[in-house]
RNA sequence: GCCCUCGUAGCUCAGCGGAUAGAGCAGGAGCCUUCUAAGCUCUUGGCCGCAGGUUCGAGUCCUGCCGAGGGCGCCA
C-alpha cells in the first residue's frame, strides 16, 4: 500500500474511503476536515461527520460511528473516539509513526512531495528603479519573492523569475539631462544623491523639467545617444543591485532582469490591439480604458491611461504589455506579482483590462502577491532621522555587525570562521523577521526582535541545527538509511509527528504564497527538538544501543528538516555558532 | 465621498468554519560537575474593536458602525 508521507493526507484518505464504503458519501480526501488536534493525548481530529449530517439527515454522532465503523486503518490508527457533537478523534499508532519517519532517513525531499500539477509560474519580485539605491521599500518584494521562488521550484512547479526594474520612464528624462549638465566623463558615485540633484533641478527649473520631457519622448523614440547615456545607469545601478542581492544570497541574476525598457517595443501594438478591440477611449488627450466596476472620488469611472497625452506610455501599458508578453511569448500559466499592497487597485485594473483583452484567460492565474510595510519603532514608516528611505545595503551590514558583535560575547568559535557566521545570522535574522508574519501586515523592524535568541526567530532555529550538529560531531557515526526509529518518549514520538507535516507546512506556504506558515512549523519543531534533547539524552552511556541509534536518526532529520526548511526562506545555516 | 487592507494578552505576533483562542517577549518562581544555558521548566496575564446576521458551531464568513494605515487620470 502507498501512503501519503503527509499524515493528514493520510488519514483524509482513509476517511474518504470509510465514506463511501460505510456511508455511500464520495468525498474528496483533501475535504474531509482532517486537522491536528490541540486536544491533549490526540494526533489528528476529524470534523466532518457534522458537516455531513444534515445532508445525510442522520444525527452527527451516528455518522461519526458509522465512520469509524467502516474505517480500515488498523495499521495505522491506535485509537479512535468520537467526542462532542461529534468530533472524531484519531490517536496515531507509535510503530507506524517510527516507520513513516525511518523512511525520510537519506531523502533529500524530507517526505515532501513533487506535484502532480506543475504549473508555469512567471514571478515578478524586487523590482527596483534604476538611478536608486535599494532602500527598505525594496526589501519585503526582494525577500518575499525569493521565497516564493525557492519554494514553487520545490514544490516542482516551473519559476520564471523577472526583476521588473524600473528603468524607463519620466524620471530619466530628468537623469539623463542632468547626466549632460554635468559633464559625461566619471562614474556616478553616489547613485542617490544624483537622483536628487536631477530631482531637485527638475522641480525648480521649468526650462529643464521640459528639456526632460522632451527627453523622455527621445529615449522612447529610440534616439541612439540618448540610448546609451540611458544604458550607463542602467548598468551602473545593477552593478549596485547585485551586490545587494548577493549579500541577501538573494537568486536574481542579471539573466533575470526584465525591465520597463524590455516591454517598450510592445507598448505600441497594446494600444492598438486595445483599440481595435473597442476598448478605449481617448479622455483629455490621453488613451484610456475603462474596466468596469473601477470608480474615483467623484463616482466617475477610473481609467487606466495606456498613453499619454504627451504621446508617452505609462506604467499601466507596460504592465498590461507584461502580462501579454509572459502569456503570449513564455506561455506561462500564473502571473504572480510581489508588490506593495498600495498597489492593490491598480493590479486589479490591470488584470481586468487583460482579461478584456484577451491576454489573460481562464486558463491563466494572475495575482498580486501584496505585502503590509515596514514601520520603525514608533510604529510609522521607516525613515531615517532626516525623513529619507533606509538605504538596504547599510542596514544588512549593521545586522551582520550586530551579528558579530554577540558572537564575539557568547561564541567558542574560531576566528576565522567568525564573519561567515555574522553574515548568516544576520542576514537570516533580517529576512526571517521579514518573512515570518503574515506578508499582508505591516511589520515593526526591531533588531532586539530579530536577533532574540527565544522566539520565532532564525537565531533559535539556527541554534537548534548547531546543536544537533554538534551533536551528531561528538557521536563520530552518520545515520545511516533503515536505521530504526522507535518513540518510547512522549517527546520522541511528539518531535517525530512534527517532523511528518513538513509536507502540510510547505503544501500551505505555495498553495498561500505564505512564507510565515513554513516559519511557523519550524519554530514548532525546533521546539519539538528542545524538548526531546532536554529530555531524551543521546549520547549518554546509559542510553542503550539501539535507543542511542534511533534518536540519533531522530536529530539527524530534525536538521534536515530544519535545514531544508530555512534554505526555502533563502536562509543559511551554520555547522557552528 | 468611494474603494482596499488591518484591529487577538502590557508589547510583538500565530490562529485552516470546529471543542477550554495559542506562541515569544516583558513580569513572577526555578534549572548549568551531564550531548552548545544563543537553552529549558513552572506561572501571572484575553468583553478576539463594537453591534447585528448566516451556521449545528464564528476570532475566522456576510452587513453596518468605530479606530489605524493606504489608494482614488496622465509618477512608477
Amino acid at each position: 500500500m502507498s501512503t501519503h508521507a503527509d499524515l493528514g493526507m493520510e488519514l483524509g484518505a482513509r476517511v474518504a474511503a470509510a465514506l463511501r464504503t460505510g456511508l455511500d458519501v464520495r468525498v474528496d480526501p483533501v475535504d474531509t476536515l482532517i486537522r491536528p488536534s490541540t486536544r491533549d493525548g490526540v494526533d489528528y481530529q476529524c470534523n466532518i461527520a457534522m458537516s455531513l449530517a444534515k445532508k445525510l439527515g442522520r444525527p452527527p454522532r451516528e455518522v461519526a460511528t458509522a465512520l469509524v465503523e467502516a474505517l480500515d486503518a488498523a495499521d495505522m490508527v491506535a485509537e479512535t473516539e468520537i467526542a462532542g457533537p461529534g468530533f472524531v478523534n484519531f490517536v496515531l499508532r507509535d510503530d507506524w509513526l517510527a516507520e513513516r519517519v525511518a523512511e525520510l532517513l537519506g531523502d533529500p525531499r524530507a517526505g515532501v512531495p513533487v506535484t502532480d500539477a506543475p504549473r508555469r509560474f512567471a514571478l515578478d519580485y524586487s523590482s527596483p528603479n534604476v538611478a536608486k539605491t535599494m532602500h527598505v521599500g525594496n526589501m519585503r518584494s526582494t525577500v518575499i519573492g525569493d521565497a516564493l521562488h525557492r519554494l514553487l521550484a520545490f514544490a516542482g512547479h516551473e519559476v520564471l523569475p523577472h526583476n521588473h526594474l524600473g528603468d524607463w520612464g519620466t524620471p530619466f528624462g530628468m537623469l539623463i539631462e542632468h547626466m549632460l549638465d554635468s559633464g559625461l566623463d566619471g562614474s556616478i558615485t553616489d547613485l542617490n544623491a544624483f537622483y536628487q540633484q536631477a530631482r531637485a533641478k527638475f522641480d525648480a527649473d521649468e526650462a529643464f523639467a521640459t528639456r526632460s520631457r522632451d527627453r523622455v519622448v527621445k529615449l522612447q523614440a529610440g534616439d541612439e545617444q540618448t540610448r546609451q547615456l540611458w544604458q550607463r545607469l542602467v548598468d551602473e545601478s545593477a552593478r549596485h543591485f547585485q551586490a545587494v542581492y548577493d549579500l541577501l544570497g538573494i537568486r536574481l541574476t542579471q539573466a533575470n532582469i526584465y525591465g520597463e525598457s524590455f516591454y517598450n517595443p510592445y507598448l505600441g501594438e497594446v494600444v492598438d490591439e486595445l483599440t481595435e478591440l473597442g476598448l478605449t477611449e481617448v479622455s483629455d488627450g490621453a488613451v484610456c480604458v475603462f474596466p468596469p466596476g473601477f470608480t474615483g472620488r467623484e463616482g466617475q469611472r477610473l481609467p487606466l491611461i495606456v498613453r499619454k497625452s504627451d504621446g508617452g506610455y505609462g506604467y499601466a501599458a507596460t504592465d498590461l504589455a507584461t502580462a501579454r508578453y509572459w502569456t503570449r511569448e513564455r506561455d506561462v500559466t500564473d502571473l504572480l506579482y510581489v508588490v506593495g499592497s498600495p498597489q492593490a487597485q491598480h493590479f486589479q485594473m490591470v488584470f481586468a483590462v487583460c482579461t478584456q483583452a484577451g491576454y489573460l484567460t481562464d486558463k491563466h492565474r494572475a495575482e498580486h502577491i501584496a505585502f503590509g510595510s515596514v514601520l520603525g519603532a514608533d510604529g510609522k514608516m521607516m525613515r531615517t532621522r532626516a525623513g529619507e528611505s533606509v538605504a538596504l545595503i547599510g542596514l544588512l551590514e549593521e545586522a551582520v555587525a550586530r551579528a558579530a558583535k554577540v558572537i564575539e560575547e557568547r561564541s567558542e568559535l574560531a576566528e576565522a570562521d567568525r564573519a561567515a557566521v555574522a553574515r548568516a545570522v544576520g542576514i537570516g535574522a533580517v529576512k526571517y523577521a521579514d518573512l515570518a508574519g503574515d506578508r499582508l501586515k505591516d511589520y515593526v523592524f526591531t533588531w532586539e526582535k530579530m536577533l532574540a535568541k527565544d522566539g520565532n526567530t532564525s537565531v533559535y532555529l539556527q541554534y537548534a541545527i548547531a546543536r544537533i550538529r554538534s551533536v551528531l560531531r561528538k557521536a563520530g557515526e552518520t545515520v545511516q538509511p533503515g536505521t530504526a526509529v522507535r518513540l518510547g518518549e512522549p517527546a520522541e514520538r511528539a518531535l517525530a509527528v512534527k517532523l511528518l507535516q513538513l509536507p502540510a507546512a510547505i503544501d500551505a506556504a505555495v498553495a498561500e504564497y505564505a512564507p510565515h506558515k513554513l516559519c511557523g512549523y519550524l519554530f514548532e519543531t525546533a521546539s519539538a527538538f528542545t524538548g526531546f534533547y532536554e529530555n531524551c539524552p543521546i549520547l549518554a552511556s546509559s542510553t542503550p544501543d539501539d535507543v542511542r541509534g534511533s534518536r540519533l536518526a531522530l536529530a539527524a532529520l530534525t536538521a534536515d528538516v530544519l535545514v531544508l526548511g530555512l534554505s526555502l526562506l533563502g536562509i543559511d545555516a551554520p555547522e557552528r555558532l
